[in-house]
DNA sequence: TATGAATGAGGTTTCATTCAT
DNA sequence: CATGAATGAAACCTCATTCAT
């Protein structure tokens, strides 16, 4: 009996995510994704034509799902660093929930199909958006998307990142300096 | 005849960074290596014990090269923002002049070993004696290294990678404001 | 709602044909004859136990029609040379029409059940009716039909597999001095 | 310690020819090769690149042993016929003391880089020199060289495959019947 | 010290076959 | 009757590693 695709895709991408973080990509096989996904082997190969395409389309999902997570951000008549301060804990809460992800984040970026993704994201995102509002405001500095994320959200990647092995502890108020001062980063 | 250990380190090291940046991480194999250094198979195992320790060892040597790099940043009794901006330009041109190592700096983070340099980097590096001056001279935030580190240098190797495929320039004039910025971000 | 049984293993024969003289016998797999009879890959198994069955009863019927094809050479009153005319051009013309046939020819030889019908065929076939008709008029040598066979109509088969890719073009002046002499080498 | 490079290669075409014979080409595999050969899996791939080009060689290498085995005729300055008849038994005594290369002289046409081999034998082979020495002598039709092989030594081959499972004996005095009958079929 | 032929486990992928619908 | 999703064995091929030279 044939699962839903959809169902059958999640399958998939969940136990690649899972295989990422605790082996690493380099350790990946269709073998043990299929295992750890309680499949067959040959049965990837209905819904991805080979690991390429496996490796492309998840890394679109994991795309998608961090934009859906800015996205996320809630009231947009809010000021604007209300709603930068919201993003960056939607991030946070999203890597701390998902832990695999952010093990994987860097990781994605060796994925075939990844830079593509992220020249059409500086083209067209959630992000560009809230940056053009902010410069037409006059709050924001005038500086590429690119260059604005650099200097700001970045932060929390990276510190979701070594959160796994900090010396110190990410207090809630050390965070919400970050934030403070990261926003400054960008603004006029 | 033996070649000298080191010698023939460094072309196993070579050849494995040129590898890792044109066909990635997970195509990486000894014999390719092997063929890059222009040595046989064999060879290899002669000075390292398997595949994982010559994958430990370089990352080992990549994060000690970077060291090396923000340790040249020149007179230490220059003010601190000229010691940090000279930092970020070292690294800047470090990663202009080996484009392999900015393709491979993500892929590095998968390298087993990785993390305990990390951690080791985090007690003791020439990144912390810079912050521990700048801390107790009251110009520099009273937070931990990483947390700096993730607010401000961190932009240089973010932004060198994104560099390759951003739609805009990178000028200069960019890039001082982004050095402005990010010290700017850590400063009290 | 189910076709007609035969009018199926018509279609699947025809795959099988198909993809026999495109791809080869060792590419030939059970979904691709499904998708080229248009139909799936279970119903395959309605109609034949297994791929062995299958390509069975295909070399059967491949076997089947050439011996027909043989039979439609008409008037049985007629001299044996004319008989043995009409049957050359029978499965020229027959093989010109089923360019796949004749580029499967060989391939069907190593078809399971193949040896076993070319032995009932020497026990019992049209061929043999016609040379023991000959060999009793005193026209054609009194030698094993098999070999009667080597001598004078295999050349009808070997000529076409050849004219796909000889040099010089066969005309029929050509093929008629070929009948005449294969006849020749067969009567006494 | 490695075998010297031919003795390897004729290792491993010789497992081939006698898989071709016993389980047919569709059922050959790499495996199977490796252990009839008395070498691990890997190691063809030392030899060759992969299946197809080891089958590619191996068709070569059939090819070229045929030929050879048509230019032991000794005697060039006989009589055309004497030499007609030498290749013919040949050709008779090679396949029968090499049972394998009969049983698997059909299958090798749909071996890659066959139809290649046939084209350039037809170009430059002894067998063309042969009948360009006929032809000039009055004695051989003039008729296209391929035309002249299916026309006469082309029984050879068809005999010995048949010879397998063929009813009847096939005697020393039946070989020499149809070495006579297949000869006088080009002669003019 | 250096080689590279050989290995065999394990990688990706295909395929004959089954079975719930 | 017919489907086609699912299977898992087996296909082709790669690779880390060893060892006789």
């Amino acid at each position: 009996m044939r699962q839903s695709e959809n169902e059958m895709i999640g399958r998939i991408f969940a136990a690649t995510d899972q295989l990422m973080a605790s082996a690493g990509l380099p350790n990946l096989s269709m073998h043990k994704i299929a295992k750890q996904a309680g499949i067959s082997a040959g049965t990837i190969y209905l819904y991805f034509k080979n690991k390429e395409e496996l490796l492309r389309q998840f890394a679109d999902k994991v795309f998608l799902d961090f934009q859906q997570v800015l996205r996320q951000e809630g009231d947009e008549q809010r000021d604007l660093f209300a709603r930068y301060r919201q993003m960056w804990w939607n991030v946070w809460h999203y890597l701390q929930n998902n832990p695999t992800k952010m093990a994987n984040m860097h990781q994605y970026q060796s994925l075939p199909g990844f830079l593509e993704n992220v020249q059409e994201w500086e083209r067209s995102s959630y992000w560009k958006d809230f940056c053009t509002q902010g410069i037409q405001a006059g709050v924001i500095a005038d500086l590429p998307f690119a260059v604005l994320f650099a200097l700001s959200l970045e932060s929390v990647i990276t510190l979701s990142f070594k959160g796994n092995f900090c010396v110190t502890d990410l207090t809630t108020d050390l965070l919400e300096a970050v934030i403070q001062r990261s926003w400054q980063a960008i603004c006029n």
